[in-house]
Parts: structure tokens; C-alpha cells; sequence
DNA sequence: TTGACATTTGAACAAATGTTCAACTATAAT
DNA sequence: ATTATAGTTGAACATTTGTTCAAATGTCAA
């Protein structure tokens, strides 16, 4: 038995924004949305529509991408238009697909 | 409100085994194994100590590394030493600790 | 203003998750 | 054989999580 000394290894705050994101990305649901969004800009009906979930379900998903800062918003109307936030989210992705499939 | 059809942009076993891949790497005591193994190989007493965690604990997580293909095992008399399983996570977790720290 | 549609919100509920505990197996040393 | 150490396992428990439901807000059109 070797002594391992974990610290400066990670340090705690970016250990948890790291499962942070990963428990973000870790829902079907947002996977979708993410999805979704990474074609085009669309509304939550769009969304709700395209997942074949209730408005409300969908909602409560934005605003966690939202609040985790993979989307954003934007209000036209009667409309609330999400996208994504940025381009990175894509290749974490895709990093992640080309792990998946093998 | 566009119609957008979901089917073919990402079929469902893909969508799955891309949530379950994120569940695995949602935890921060995984994460620290995963992070603690990158370094060296270990037994279960190592990581124990390393992240002052009961080996029960330490344990219960390694197998879910292990069935997600992410650790392999290997016996040496009474040990058993832990590593990871490909290079490939190492990638993953890059790509997420950039993303986090932006 | 009234009615219809779009979205958000919070409470409630069921399902999933991580750690602890105690019991168990396995190996090594005396 | 006995004892000690290493690791695994399953049940129990508390916590977290995603969806549903109902009610609320906001916006447009008549």
C-alpha cells in the first residue's frame, strides 16, 4: 500500500463545477435539447414539440442549461427563443460520442 | 413556430449511452478516483486513504467505473489494483475541465 | 377589456443515487 | 487452525432529481 496525497491533484471547486456540468449533461432531456438547439435557434413550444413533452417539463430543462449557461435566451414576442451558448458545448459532445461508440 | 423533427438526429441508444456516460462522470468521488488513477494504479486501501473515504464506499464506486468500462481491476494476492481502462477519459475530462474554467 | 396562446413557477410525487453499516469472502502470516 | 487484513456485497437511509399538475404571468389580437 503506497501513501497518495490527493491534494493539489484537483482542487475542490473545480472538482464540483466539473460533476456540475457533467450531472448537467447527464439527463436525456437536455441531452435532446442540446441537440435540438445545436440546428437551430427555437421556442419552447418548438422544443416541446419536437421532444414530444409538456411546455412545463421542457421549461424547467432550459432553465437549468440555462442557469448552467450551455443556453440562452431570448424574447420575441409572445415567443422565448433558446440557442446555444456556445460552440464548446459541441465538441464536449462530440468528444463524448466518439467515446459512447466503441 | 417551426415543426422540427427529432428522429435521425440522434437515435436513442446513442442518447442513452450518452446520458449513462455523463451519469458515471457526475460524481465528484468518482471523479477523484478517476483523477487518482490517472496518476497510478492503486488498490482499494490507496484510494481510501487518498480520499478519506471508508473502502466500502471506495468500492462501491470503483464498480461502477468498472461496469462502465472506464476502470479494469487486477488481482495481486490480497489487493486488488485499480487503473484506467483507456486513454480516452483523459480527453474527456480535458475537454470538460476547459470548459469549466472559462 | 376579453379571450387565446406562450411560458414560467412551485408544490407534490415517484424514481434514482451515494454513503453507511454489518455481514460476508478471500488471502496472507503466525 | 487462528487471526488479521483487504475487499465486496446488499439493505437501509437520506438526499437529489425529473415530470406532472395547477396556478400564475406575460403578450397579442379582436
Amino acid at each position: 500500500m503506497t501513501s497518495f496525497d490527493f491534494k493539489n491533484l484537483l482542487d475542490s471547486d473545480t472538482l464540483y463545477d466539473l460533476s456540475d456540468f457533467f450531472k448537467v449533461m447527464s439527463d436525456p432531456t437536455r441531452i435532446k435539447l442540446l441537440f435540438a438547439l445545436e440546428k437551430e435557434k427555437m421556442c419552447v413550444g418548438d422544443l416541446s414539440n419536437a421532444l414530444n413533452m409538456t411546455k412545463s417539463a421542457v421549461s424547467h430543462q432550459l432553465k437549468i442549461l440555462k442557469s448552467a449557461k450551455l443556453a440562452k435566451s431570448e424574447k420575441n414576442g409572445k415567443y422565448v427563443f433558446y440557442s446555444l451558448c456556445d460552440y464548446h458545448i459541441k465538441t464536449v459532445l462530440e468528444m463524448a460520442l466518439e467515446h459512447v461508440k466503441e
